[in-house]
DNA sequence: GTAGCAACGGAACAAACCATTCCGTTCCGC
DNA sequence: GCGGAACGGAATGGTTTGTTCCGTTGCTAC
């Protein structure tokens, strides 16, 4: 009589089968958050039914993995701030985040399904820590005058766009673009950046219902 | 008997539709290529078959307004090369790409449709051009030195990722990245940009058929 | 040892979507 | 005025896709 928390056999191979479905459903949604569902099935080696058994619809799935991004983020915004040095929070979590491709998750899913309260609640915590970050890094004196808080999702944003086949190498092309980036950020002394600085909740249209 | 190019009535109403059709049809599918077509026709505020009067399907638009975009590509980059100060020439031409949004044409509907042999010259000329730009800037010695072409599509498709409903302020914003990429690549003394550079073709991936 | 059921694979179904065609209408060009 | 270029938009047919259904498998519990 094995127990509840088996470690091989059916339960074990269930167990397996939750996290090949996530992954193959990150794999493929980012990909195109319109592809079908069998393309997750098929993707994660598994039958229709599999995914069925454990979210009611496509849209929960969808639901699940930007909520997912979402704590992630703010865990990594919260493990960050933990950091004595707000510079090196800054960067850190910057690149940890373009790292997890969590930006793609919150923001390349947007829109693909109805959103709850919750998920309402942790985007506007995300918000504060994001805040929080950059304050930090500014008293540091070693960020650029002229950066808000919503330059964060300019750069995150300009980050993910960079995709190539190969998911390591697309890691390691946006740790360039990243680079660059912070080099910029980084710069103290040069001329002001360009146009009135993106605005909080500029971007929060992604999240109407497409 | 008006002349054939009257610039009134019946003629002068088609070629107005003309263009609404392509500046509908750049709207549209650059927001989603996989859009229906009736969404270019309402956008353009004229009927289903105002558009198949003009294009035998919905590929050969998607072609047109690709190539067209690669053209506009090309034209930019020779322009550029007339002008006499290599770094001027380099950062002009990508504000004036940026601005034009040609790299979404180019890259964002690339697999959308099987490519004309012209485009595959055109494409070719593209990277001669953007060589020579860059060869330039770097003679100029602005240019930090571990900067190679194909980084030059890693700024455009960063810029290019940036959108938010109103399109002049969607640009405002990329100008806003592109200032900050173009403050790094002009960094001649930091730190080394990470990871190995793009290499030549690693983006074509993109033309593949979907 | 074996009955029972959790978990599954994948065919089947019905609804939605969409490119393309078709037809009746309008009104400019001659 | 008449012929036809240009058009609006309904109709069509094929494809895609979310979801359900059913027969099978092989652990699990006793």
């Amino acid at each position: 009589m094995p127990s509840p928390n088996d470690t091989s056999g059916r339960r074990k191979q269930a167990a397996l089968n939750d996290e090949a479905i996530l992954e193959a459903a990150r794999e493929v949604f980012l990909n195109d958050p319109r592809s079908p569902i069998s393309d997750v099935a098929k993707h994660a080696g598994v039958g229709i039914s599999a995914l069925y058994r454990r979210y009611p619809g496509k849209e929960d799935l969808l639901r699940k993995l930007c909520h997912d991004g979402l704590r992630r983020y703010n865990a990594e915004a919260e493990a960050a701030l933990a950091e004595p040095d707000g510079w090196t929070a800054f960067t850190g979590f910057l690149g940890r985040v373009v790292d997890a491709d969590v930006h793609s998750l919150t923001v390349h899913l947007a829109g693909t399904f109805t959103p709850t309260p919750e998920m309402g609640a942790d985007a506007a915590r995300s918000g504060e820590l994001a805040d929080a970050l950059v304050a930090r890094a500014h008293a540091t004196g070693r960020l650029r005058a002229d950066v808000v808080t919503q330059d964060i999702g300019l750069v995150l944003e300009s980050c993910a766009a960079v995709r190539v086949p190969d998911r390591a190498r697309t890691a390691e092309l946006r740790r360039r673009v990243l680079a660059m980036l912070v080099d910029s950020l980084a710069r103290t002394g040069g001329s002001d950046l360009p146009g009135p600085p993106p605005a909080p909740g500029e971007f929060a249209w992604r999240w109407r219902r497409a």
